[in-house]
DNA sequence: CCATAAACTAAGCAATTGCTTAGAAATAAT
DNA sequence: ATTATTTCTAAGCAATTGCTTAGTTTATGG
């Protein structure tokens, strides 16, 4: 009774989100998506919206790839080394072919201003919030640990991945292993 | 002979680089510089060549500005407790009225892409290299500490300053102190 | 006072942005 | 095959971008 859509919305998706990851939000055009997804504008707006509900999807893609790293900071009982661990494994989500991007997420928080989309800043706080409270389950996984400290202690944690999350793109490997590694000599 | 100029060219950089710290660099528009230092298009160009000149300027404006601080830590001989005690005037320094700006050059280094002009490139990390030369200086007033110590403590602490300078436009002043005192715990 | 040279105003430039739309092409029930 | 319905192509939209330019105003040396 009609025509067929010629892509798949997830695959394309899957496109856009690496593209999102590596050029930041308002650095990506809707051209640049259209030659990354392979389809035309028109299919763009068609199935997503607008440039916004693009990159919505997107986060959302980009935390079913991560969620394999979450699940397993979540599934972890060894304390502050499962979030170390977890540290690893971020550096080396986020990496590909040598080169940094980041954190999609970190990304974003960045270029964050007064005018920036609610529908967006929330999704980013919900995304900030889990991960935060991962680092409090597994650091109370200490003996001894009150919830305060683990509070405290979760901040920092948020601190430094999120300077990870930048110096990552810009420091080199060796550089980011001391920064780790002397992260967790402190709790 | 000739008309004079009706603006201090100081004065109006001042203007342009508090626009930028705010706003970051793509996202400032030459409307908006107008708008800001009070002069015309024409004035701007005429004056800084084009909208990286302004911008330029505006990071040599905001160096002077963070001299103080930097100063400051220069002259300190409290090994890692002048650094903290930076850390503490950093935030300071970022914070007008309330509102969180972070580093106007970490903000910059946020937006830095493959295309992203190699003579702003330079002066950050020229920036960041003076920096981290600091924290060396500093670490290794304490007693017994080896220059690598020196270097990867360093390393470890540009990553938190980097990731302070983002999360301060997030987190609030509690959570920024958890990770300050955090941070110099066992160092 | 007048000529000259610089600094001003404001209009306008091509290129790019996110988004839309008119019309052609493809599919599937009748 | 016909028709209805959707997807596709590609051209085009107004708004905004960084930057320029034509023409007016202002100051100063002669």
């Amino acid at each position: 009774m009609a025509r067929k859509k010629q892509y798949n919305e997830e695959e394309v998706i899957e496109k856009a989100t690496g593209l999102f990851w590596r050029n930041g939000y308002e650095a990506t055009t809707v051209r640049m998506l259209e030659k990354e997804m392979g389809i035309n504008q028109f299919s763009i707006y068609s199935s997503f919206g607008n440039k916004q509900g693009v990159f919505l999807e997107s986060i959302n893609a980009y935390k079913k790839r991560i969620h394999c790293i979450t699940d397993k900071l979540a599934k972890s009982n060894n304390g502050k080394e499962g979030i170390k661990q977890y540290f690893y494994d971020f550096l080396e989500f986020a990496s590909e072919e040598g080169v940094n991007k980041g954190c999609l997420v970190t990304n974003t928080v960045n270029e964050v201003r007064d005018d920036t989309d609610p529908v967006i800043m929330k999704e980013l706080v919900k995304f900030a919030t889990e991960v935060k409270q991962l680092f409090i389950d597994n650091l109370l996984q200490e003996k001894g640990k009150t919830n305060e400290i683990a509070d405290r202690q979760a901040n920092y944690l948020m601190n430094v991945i999120l300077g990870l999350s930048v110096s990552s793109k810009v420091f080199d490997q060796e550089q980011l292993k001391d920064s780790v590694e002397i992260t967790f000599l402190n709790i």
